[in-house]
DNA sequence: GTTCATAGTTGACACCGTCAACTACAGATT
DNA sequence: AATCTGTAGTTGACGGTGTCAACTATGAAC
């Protein structure tokens, strides 16, 4: 096979690492190959030879990022009540999205043209998701009522939406308070709490 | 001021409404000045004269998408119960979402180096997000434990996710049947409805 | 020793956004 | 009326981009 290479161990992996290094030091939008190629003293032709398209060098980094993403949840700390883990999960969630904005941004963020065509890209993204299904599926109760995929896919889109609303400049641009802002992430999840069980004993 | 102009009224207007079209056509990624002169039959620094920047035109065209997404939402049917009324809001949120692709996807997936740049684009957004924060601000009960703005950001935010979601290929992307998307939306609203309010009495 | 696939290079092409200098023309000033 | 002036539009250039095509070097297989 000889993958490897006299300069650089593997072209290919230097190309996936300076391009994350690029997209954090100037964004998304400045990523190019070619200043990729420059920055590795490389050909500006020399990353088309491990990709067939810039997109498919997105899809690899965006690909990791789902990776990492789905490692972090899967490294949370775990408890035993199925309810006290799933809100761990839900903290988890949005603690990743606002520790690792970069991150966050290349999964949720990134127009990439036809992800069908990157399929190792989905299945990471279908990881991600499959930690939190699992985790609700494990929720006692309704069991017949919807699918854990239903419940889950709400948890998923209302983290996300939340997330994103966060990380956007829809606070400033709305006119909320810095004071909603740290309330927030409680509110939410007690709100997405309730979604999730009928609190137990209040009976309303 | 004499803004009017022989061939084309306004060149300006022309330059928003065809940039709109090409978004339509070819995607978002694929809208380019030169392409807006082109189809105006116009040269490539026309469109310079009436806006500073590449940024400043799409800024319009998003502008202009809030607007008329504000305008949908405040042309809903009414409904004298503030919970209905809510939910009907929320419905159409949704149902705007699905119907106009486009100008969902240029509010919420536009990537504008510096929003705050664009002022005019915020205000339209600002009241957009404000129509609903008053429609939650009519519902009674539990007034005092949090502001209407909290309730408000987390409907926004969730119904927003949970757009972002559907519309995405998240859903065959990861594994979801037919079933699960059809019933997404009722299902949806009614747990979003559940953190509104403490079920009233199922009779309406 | 020859063959051959592959990684990397060089060069070109058509795009893009934008800067600068130019032309054409409508109003206002004198 | 003649001149000035500001503005809309044009032309041309520059550096940037992704990508195609043709070339070179190298190392393994026969």
């Amino acid at each position: 096979m000889a993958k490897r290479n006299s300069r650089l161990e593997d072209l290919r992996e230097a190309c996936v690492a300076e391009a994350l290094v690029i997209i954090g030091e100037t964004g998304l939008e400045q990523l190019s190959l070619r200043e990729v190629a420059r920055r590795l003293g490389v050909s500006h032709q020399a990353p088309y030879k491990h990709f067939p398209s810039r997109d498919h060098i997105l899809a690899e980094v965006v690909s990791r990022a789902y990776s990492a993403f789905a490692t972090y949840l899967d490294q949370r700390p775990r408890h035993a009540d199925p309810h006290a883990d799933l809100h761990e999960m839900g903290l988890a969630y949005l603690s990743y999205a606002h520790d690792h904005p970069l991150h966050y941004r290349l999964m949720f963020e990134t127009q990439l043209p036809n992800p069908a065509e990157h399929p190792e890209m989905m299945r990471n993204a279908k990881h991600a998701f499959s930690l939190l299904r699992d985790a609700i599926a494990l929720l006692p109760g309704h069991p017949g009522a919807h699918p854990p995929e239903m419940h889950a896919l709400f948890v998923w889109a209302s983290l996300h939406g939340l997330a994103a609303v966060m990380r956007s400049s829809a606070l400033g641009t709305l006119g909320l308070s810095g004071d909603a802002l740290q309330q927030m992430v409680p509110f939410a999840m007690a709100q997405i709490g309730l979604t999730l069980e009928p609190p137990p004993r209040t009976d309303r």
